[in-house]
DNA sequence: GGCGTATATGCACGAAATAGCATATGCGTT
DNA sequence: AACGCATATGCTATTTCGTGCATATACGCC
């Protein structure tokens, strides 16, 4: 399970989205798109690819098709991703 | 740092070094690439990989390169480090 | 049904990763 | 100096990955 997982977070587009879902809430592809400065297509294979790791889960809603972490990710995912997301906000603040 | 880190642990045999160096004892690589199933040149490259990722260090013993760990790891990525080798445990373990 | 917006996907291409083979380098032994 | 063992590295072939472009699909609205 960690390779699946790593490989899937080893991307920075991909990694982005994950920092961006992590806020708990839901977030439709041209959000992601936008924030993220990613084309369509682009994110949207990102996307499959976090979901097919497992990592989020997505839902049709009108037009727009959200996505979301995957509220089932098991204890061990889970505690890699917090201590990446965590690694990725340290990152961040020592860059001022 | 997280995506260096993430990428370098992301593939099966720098994996299954790291989890072999987790012992915190020193390896040379003569051990790793008959542990790990792996040819000479191959293992060396990762393990070059897995070095200029600042996960390990090594030192020449005569005739060997004795590997180990870094000790001098920073928090955030000792802490994803951790998570990783506790996922792979676990998954090892059901795979009974 | 026709149109516009949002998302997914087939196809092709360039870039990067991985691996093997051969060879170079470092070190101890004789 | 010659040899053997351990490790690194240059070169090349193969594969995998990320991407853009075009097109298909899904949905709401008129």
């Amino acid at each position: 399970m960690p390779l699946a997982l790593l490989s899937a977070l080893a991307e920075p587009t991909r990694l982005g989205a994950i920092q961006i879902l992590a806020d708990g809430q839901e977030h439709c592809v041209c959000q992601l798109m936008t924030r993220l400065d990613a084309s369509q297509s682009r994110m949207s294979r990102h996307m499959q690819t976090l979901k097919q790791a497992g990592l989020v889960v997505d839902r049709r809603d009108a037009q727009w098709v959200r996505y979301r972490m995957n509220p089932d990710l098991p204890g061990p995912a889970c505690a890699i991703l917090e201590a990446v997301l965590e690694a990725a906000e340290t990152e961040q603040r020592k860059a001022a």
